[in-house]
RNA sequence: AGAGAGUUGGCGGAGUGGUCGAACGCGGCGGUCUUGAAAACCGUUGACUGUAACAGGUCCGGGGGUUCGAAUCCCUCACUCUCUGCCA
């Protein structure tokens, strides 16, 4: 959630901002809240003088009722009525005005950082590089929805049976597979500095709004009514969130999780083409990283972030670019979004397997997510986080960028992991 | 799922209608003492809002009510704990 000061003290500087992420009517928006704001302002200094006046009475009425001195108190209390109905109707007005702001703000997606290119769509997304040969296939070579058939590791028709499209049973070296990547990219993430956390996966409502996930997100969520539960798309949330109410010391910055959980996503409305086999899961796995830093060193971490996944991506030994989102592409949240992408040499196209985020105080102010500053001021922090990897992309990747007329190679950092070297 | 108890500042824990933002202890910070440290002693120590700075206002799980006045009384919701039941 954005700033009220920073909406009322640097308004252009907003409204150019969402513009750049194609947020219609910003300009009126904007000026609406800071119009709701000043009138805020206003009726609370009026409150709270006559607050200060009726709390003064309340206090004499006190002295007098102990000294005995009834009569008075009887007349004092009199004065007071008046200024209680007053002070009740502005205090309402207040609550009502209060909660326009909060459900404006709530609206409004984060500014992006400057270094965000101008566009729309993912076509307007800037590739800041590219790595990695693309391999050349053999002949006849197969996307992955049909070398997990032929090689029965991964089956969609048992997950149909017992769930649903989008939740796949994982068997043999394909669920070796699974746990494989997810001890991988664990023990990397410990190699580099992250500690470890095993999160629940149900997460209550405070949590799912504390990352922004609510309510811009409500209809992608599953949600378990009878407790009021969301089952978490990403580790984030629950991750993110054992930081929330929290004013962190210093020396303990910059803190870095990391935790692997299954992921659940409705992906209502976006089913179609392009998302055959592993490309779209309604359930998958996913290892993430959080950062929560300085707000002079946030940027510094995400690109610590970019090469720490690209370090991932090369260790496994696929083709790789890394995106810088545009605009208009960008996550609600997020005020600099780099993706990852694999190329998936039988489907030919680049999957998207990471996106790394700076989320800079959008998060943290939900959050309350603060720490204090050498002159004793409490001040929002920076939130940060990446996928370090999702699984089935990395999966359809291997399969296809690997496969040869007589079985599937799995890369050499995994084979300590897997037991075997070779698919088939 | 049933019954009961509880939710107070970084932590523990007082406080059942008035001067309580809240005793006391621990922890933290500053100081005295010390070559240094410990101990002891003294002082200090919540958040939000607001102001140029003061002042002022709000916050004792959330919301509502009673009252001139609520941490304290009433209603309601949420959560936690204990016992019983069930269960990995």
């Amino acid at each position: 959630m954005l700033q009220l000061n920073v909406l009322r003290e640097q308004t252009d500087l907003v409204v150019a901002g969402l513009n750049k992420k194609n947020y219609k009517n910003a300009a009126q928006e904007v000026a609406a809240i800071v119009e709701l704001d000043q009138q805020r302002r206003q009726i609370q200094s009026t409150h709270d003088e006559l607050q200060a006046r009726a709390n003064a009475i309340s206090k004499e009425i006190g002295i007098l009722m102990k000294s005995g001195d009834r009569e008075k108190a009887e007349a004092s209390k009199a004065e007071t009525s008046e200024l209680k109905q007053q002070t009740k109707s502005l205090a309402d007005q207040l609550s009502a005005i209060e909660e326009q702001i909060q459900q404006a703000l709530y609206k409004l997606p984060n500014l992006p950082h400057t270094s965000v290119p101008e566009g729309r769509t993912a076509e307007d997304n800037e590739v800041v590089l590219q790595h990695g040969e693309i391999p050349q296939l053999h002949e006849g070579a197969q996307p992955h929805w049909e070398l997990i058939q032929k090689y029965d590791i991964i089956d969609f028709e048992l997950g149909n049976k017992i769930s649903g499209a989008g939740f796949p049973v994982y068997k043999k070296q394909g669920a070796r597979l699974q746990r494989a990547l997810i001890n991988f990219f664990l023990d990397e993430a410990m190699k580099a500095g992250y500690m470890e956390v095993q999160p629940p996966i149900l997460v209550n409502e405070a949590s799912g709004y504390g990352t922004g996930q609510l309510p811009d997100k409500d209809g992608q969520m599953y949600h378990a009514k009878e407790d009021n539960l969301y089952l978490i798309p990403t580790a984030e949330v629950p991750i993110t969130n054992i930081y929330r109410d929290v004013i962190v010391p210093v020396e303990q910055l910059p803190i870095k999780n990391a935790g692997h959980t299954p992921c659940f996503r409705r992906e209502a409305g976006s089913w179609g083409a392009d998302v055959r086999g592993l490309n779209r899961l309604h359930q998958f796995d996913k290892v993430e990283i959080v950062q929560i830093t300085l707000p002079e060193k946030s940027y510094e971490a995400l690109e610590e972030m970019s090469s720490y996944i690209q370090g991932l991506l090369q260790k496994l030994e696929l083709p790789y670019r890394v995106l810088r989102l545009c605009g208009g592409d960008m996550g609600f949240t997020s005020a600099l979004t780099y993706d990852m992408e694999v190329y998936s040499t039988a489907q030919n196209r680049w999957l998207e397997v990471s996106s790394a985020s700076n989320f800079e105080t959008y998060q943290s102010n939900r959050l309350k997510l603060r720490y204090k500053t050498e002159s004793g001021k409490t001040q929002l922090l920076h939130t940060l986080n990446g996928s370090a990897l999702a699984l089935p992309r990395i999966v359809a990747a291997i399969l296809e960028n690997n496969q040869t007329p007589d079985g599937i190679n799995m890369p050499k950092v995994l084979h300590p992991y897997l037991g075997f070297e070779k698919i088939g």
